[in-house]
DNA sequence: TTTCGACCTCTTAA
DNA sequence: ATTAAGAGGTCGA
C-alpha cells in the first residue's frame, strides 16, 4: 500500500531546535533516522520530521484505525507540545552562557555555544517511566535497542513506512502479566525486566496501589516536583536519579537536575561545588540544589546541554566541534540480513553497518531497519 | 540510618 | 582478537 506523503513546514531555526542533537542526546530513545528523515510512532500515527536552516518540515501517516479528520492540525499540535515550542531556547542559552562565563572566566568557548538547538522534550509520562527504568547502568545505544524491541514485541501496530513497521509504545496493561518478565529477559533487558513488569502491574493493581494510575501519573504535571519525586520513587526500579529524569522530561519540572557521579564531577570541576565528593543522598541533593540555584528555572535544560556536550555519540553526523569541521568519509559498508522468529510471526532483520572515518578516526555508525516479510498464524 | 555488593547485557577502550 | 571497565542506578542486606 502506498501513502501520499504531504510535507508541511514550520518556520523554526536550527538554533531553536536541532533534531539530530535533541533526538540523540539521551532523552528520547525511539526515533528512527532513515534517509535523513526522523520518524516516530505515537498511539495513532507515524510522525515524520526533517529540517533545514530555517524550517522544520513535518508529515504524518495515520494508523488505519484512526478516525482523525484533521490530521495536519493535530500533528502540528503534537509537535508543538512534544518539543516544548513555547519556550524560547536562544534566550536561555544566552542566560546560561553568562553563568558559565562567571564560573569559568578562563575558558574560551562555552559548552552552550558549541551545541545549539538542544531543548527538553515533553514526552509521554508512562513511556518516560519505562524508558528511564531501562536507563539504569546502561548506555544510549542499548536503551534505544530495548525500547524498539519493547514496542515491537508488545506495542500495537500503527502502520508501515519505507519498509519499516511502526508500533505504539505498549500501555501498562500489556506489560503487567507475570510472563512478561521472562520474555523481556530473553530480549536482553537483564534485571530491568522485573522492574518493568512490576511497575506495570502496580498501575493495574487497584487494590494494593489505588493511588497509582495513569491518571494520577499525568496529574503530577500540575503538582510540585517534590510530590512528583515522592510518587515516582515508589515505582519498582525508580530511584532518586531516575525519578528526577522522569520529573524533568515529561512532568514540566524544568528546574530539576538529575545527578549522577558524572554530574557531581562536572559540578566540582566547573561550577565551584564544594561539598562531599562521593555520591550519597546528601551529596545528591546538594549538587542538585547548587546547579538549580546557578542556572535557574530551566536548570534541568542546561544540564541536558552539558551532558550532550560530553556524549561522544553525538558528534557523529554533526560537523562541528569547537568551530572546526569534522571530516566524514565513508570507508566501508556492511549489510547483514538475518531471520528472526517470534511467536506467530517470522521477520527478516536487515542490519546496515556503515563504517566511517571521522577526522581520521574509525567510527561505526549502525542503522537498524526491521522489515517484516512474512506472517504466519 | 548509611554503606556496599550484586545485578544483566552490551559497548568501548586498551 | 580478547579482555576489562563502565554505562547519566536501584535494591536489599
Amino acid at each position: 500500500m502506498t501513502v501520499d506523503l504531504v510535507w508541511r513546514s514550520l518556520p523554526l531555526s536550527t538554533k531553536e531546535l536541532s533534531l539530530s542533537r535533541v533526538l540523540r542526546c539521551g532523552q528520547a530513545f525511539r526515533w528512527n533516522n532513515v534517509n535523513s528523515v526522523w520518524s516516530f510512532s505515537t498511539k495513532d500515527r507515524i510522525i515524520l520530521l526533517k529540517q533545514d536552516d530555517q524550517n522544520l518540515h513535518y508529515a504524518y501517516i495515520l494508523a488505519e484505525s484512526s478516525k482523525d479528520r484533521n490530521g495536519p492540525e493535530s500533528t502540528l499540535l503534537f509537535i508543538a507540545d512534544y518539543f516544548n515550542l513555547d519556550v524560547k531556547l536562544a534566550d536561555l542559552y544566552e542566560q546560561w552562557s553568562q553563568v558559565e562565563k562567571k564560573c569559568r572566566p578562563g575558558s574560551k568557548t562555552t559548552s552552550f555555544a558549541g551545541f545549539p538547538g538542544i531543548r527538553m522534550l515533553r514526552q509521554d509520562p508512562w513511556e518516560t517511566v519505562v524508558l528511564f527504568i531501562c536507563s539504569s547502568n546502561n548506555n544510549v545505544k542499548r536503551i534505544s535497542k530495548m525500547c524498539h524491541s519493547l514496542c515491537h514485541e508488545y506495542g500495537t501496530f500503527i502502520n508501515e513506512h519505507d519498509g519499516v513497521n511502526y508500533y505504539a509504545f505498549p500501555q501498562p496493561e500489556l506489560l503487567a502479566k507475570p510472563e512478561v518478565e521472562d520474555r523481556l529477559r530473553e530480549l536482553g533487558f537483564g534485571y530491568r525486566a522485573k522492574y518493568i513488569q512490576r511497575t506495570a502491574s502496580m498501575f493495574m493493581d487497584n487494590e494494593n496501589y489505588p493511588h497509582i494510575t495513569l491518571d494520577s501519573l499525568w496529574e503530577l504535571r500540575s503538582k510540585t516536583s517534590e510530590e512528583a519525586h515522592e510518587y515516582l520513587i515508589e515505582l519498582c526500579g525508580v530511584g532518586p536519579k531516575v525519578a528526577d529524569c522522569i520529573s524533568l522530561m515529561c512532568l514540566d519540572n524544568h528546574d530539576v537536575v538529575p545527578v549522577d557521579t558524572h554530574v557531581l564531577q562536572i559540578a566540582v570541576r566547573d561550577y565551584k561545588f564544594k561539598g562531599p565528593k562521593t555520591m550519597n543522598k546528601i551529596a545528591y541533593n546538594q549538587v542538585k540544589q547548587h546547579l538549580r540555584d546557578l542556572f535557574g528555572e530551566y536548570a534541568g535544560w542546561a544540564q541536558l546541554v552539558m551532558f550532550a556536550a560530553d556524549l561522544s555519540d553525538l558528534n557523529n553526523g554533526i560537523n562541528q566541534v569547537d568551530g572546526q569541521a569534522i571530516k566524514h568519509e565513508v570507508a566501508d559498508m556492511k549489510v547483514e540480513v538475518k531471520q528472526e522468529s517470534y511467536v506467530g510471526k517470522v521477520e527478516q532483520v536487515v542490519k546496515v553497518e556503515q563504517v566511517e572515518r571521522v577526522s581520521g578516526k574509525r567510527k561505526i555508525k549502525t542503522d537498524m531497519v526491521v522489515k517484516k516479510i512474512k506472517t504466519e498464524a
